[in-house]
DNA sequence: ATGAGGCGTTTAATATATTAGACAATGGGA
DNA sequence: TCCCATTGTCTAATATATTAAACGCCTCAT
C-alpha cells in the first residue's frame, strides 16, 4: 500500500556504489537510519528523506518520480461516436472501444440551461477543450469564466470544475482528457 | 533549506476547496496535524504525506514535481492560442507554455489544396480530432477517407499518415496529441 | 442575543523516527 | 593465520511526529 521507499533508496544507493555509512556521512544522518529506511522498518519524515538524498544528489521529486518498473480502427462517422451523456449534456466519445486509449476525446453539446455538477473527481490527468458553437461558462477552482467559439480552456482534472451553459443557443465543445477518464 | 510542503500543501487544499478537517477525514489523519503540517512545525514522515495526498488524490511525485510559482492558466482567448503553423495549415496550440503539459490541444485549419507531408515520426503516441467545418481527407498506414463535420479519427502517432483538403473551402479540426509532441 | 456548527490553532499524551553505540560477518594485506 | 577495516544490522535512549481534545474565532439561522 505505501511507496517503497526502501528498495527505491537502496538501489539508488547501491548505482551510485556508495555504503550505508558513506551516505550517511555526506547526508549527516546516521548509518543506522539509512539502514532502517532501506528495511522499510520506519518511514522516514520528509526532512531526513531529503538531508539523505541531498547526499546523492537527488530531489524529491526525481526520487518520487523513479519508475522500477491489430490495426485499430481510424476513421469514425458522426454515428459512430459513443454517447455517453444525457439529453441535456451529451458527450460523444472518438474511438471508445480501443483498447489502452492513452486519451479521451469527446464531442460535446450543452443545451441551453444545461450544467456539469461541481466534479471533483478522483482522477489525476488533465483536460482541454476548444469551444466551436455557442458560449459556456466554466469555473475552474473558483474562478469562471465565459468561453465563446475559438477559445479554449486547459486544467488539471482533479480541480473543481464545473461547465454551464447559460446562453439560449446549443454550445458545442471539442475535448480533449488524458489519462483516459471515460 | 528545507522543501517547504507546508505552504505547498495548503496551497493544494484551498485551491482544491476543501477543509483541513475534510482532507484530514479523508487522508485518515486529524485535522491537527495538517495544520502542523502546513504551518511547517513538523516534518511529516514519507507515509504520513502519502495518506493525506492519498486523500486529494495527489502522488508523491506530483507533489514534488509541483510548480508553485503561479495556478496555470485555465483559459485562453482564441488569440491566446499559439500559431504553430504557415499560411496554408494553421496549427493554432492551447496552453502552449503550460509546463509539464501532458497533451496537445490544437485548432487546426486547412486552406483548399492544403496538405501535411506524408508523417511518420519517432515519437510513440496517440492523436485523435474531430471535424467541425469543411471536409479533410485523411490518410493512415494507406488507407485513405474523407471526414466532414462532426466526423473524427484516432490512431497511433508513428503510423504514416497525412491530412489533405482537397475541397474549396478551408477545413477546421480540433485535434489532440498525447505525449504533446508540440 | 444566542446557540450550533464550521474554521484553523494549540497543548499534553503517545507513537514513532532518529541517534549513538555495539554486534556479527566479510574481505583483504602483512 | 591474524588483524584491521568495512560492511549491514540491531537495541536502548532520545528527539520528533502524530493524536485526541480543547481553545478562540467566525458565520448563520433561530
Amino acid at each position: 500500500m505505501n511507496i517503497d521507499v526502501g528498495t527505491r533508496l537502496r538501489s539508488i544507493r547501491t548505482a551510485f556504489g556508495i555504503s550505508q555509512r558513506e551516505l550517511a556521512r555526506r547526508a549527516g544522518v546516521t548509518n543506522g537510519l539509512i539502514s532502517l529506511i532501506e528495511q522499510n522498518r520506519v518511514s522516514p519524515s520528509v526532512s531526513s528523506l531529503k538531508k539523505v538524498l541531498d547526499g546523492v544528489p537527488m530531489s524529491l521529486a526525481e526520487f518520487f518520480t523513479l519508475d522500477l518498473a491489430a490495426a485499430p480502427q481510424a476513421f469514425f462517422g458522426a454515428e459512430e461516436l459513443v454517447e455517453l451523456g444525457n439529453e441535456e449534456v451529451s458527450l460523444r466519445l472518438v474511438a471508445a472501444q480501443r483498447p489502452g486509449r492513452q486519451m479521451s476525446v469527446l464531442h460535446e453539446r450543452y443545451a441551453p440551461g444545461a450544467a456539469t455538477g461541481e466534479e471533483m473527481l478522483a482522477h489525476r490527468g488533465e483536460e482541454a477543450g476548444v469551444v466551436i458553437r455557442g458560449r459556456i461558462e466554466l469555473t475552474v477552482s473558483g474562478s469562471t469564466r465565459a468561453l465563446g467559439p475559438g477559445e479554449a480552456y486547459y486544467f488539471a482534472s482533479q480541480l473543481p470544475h464545473r461547465f454551464r451553459n447559460a446562453g439560449r443557443e446549443p454550445c458545442e465543445i471539442i475535448s480533449a482528457c488524458t489519462p483516459p477518464t471515460f
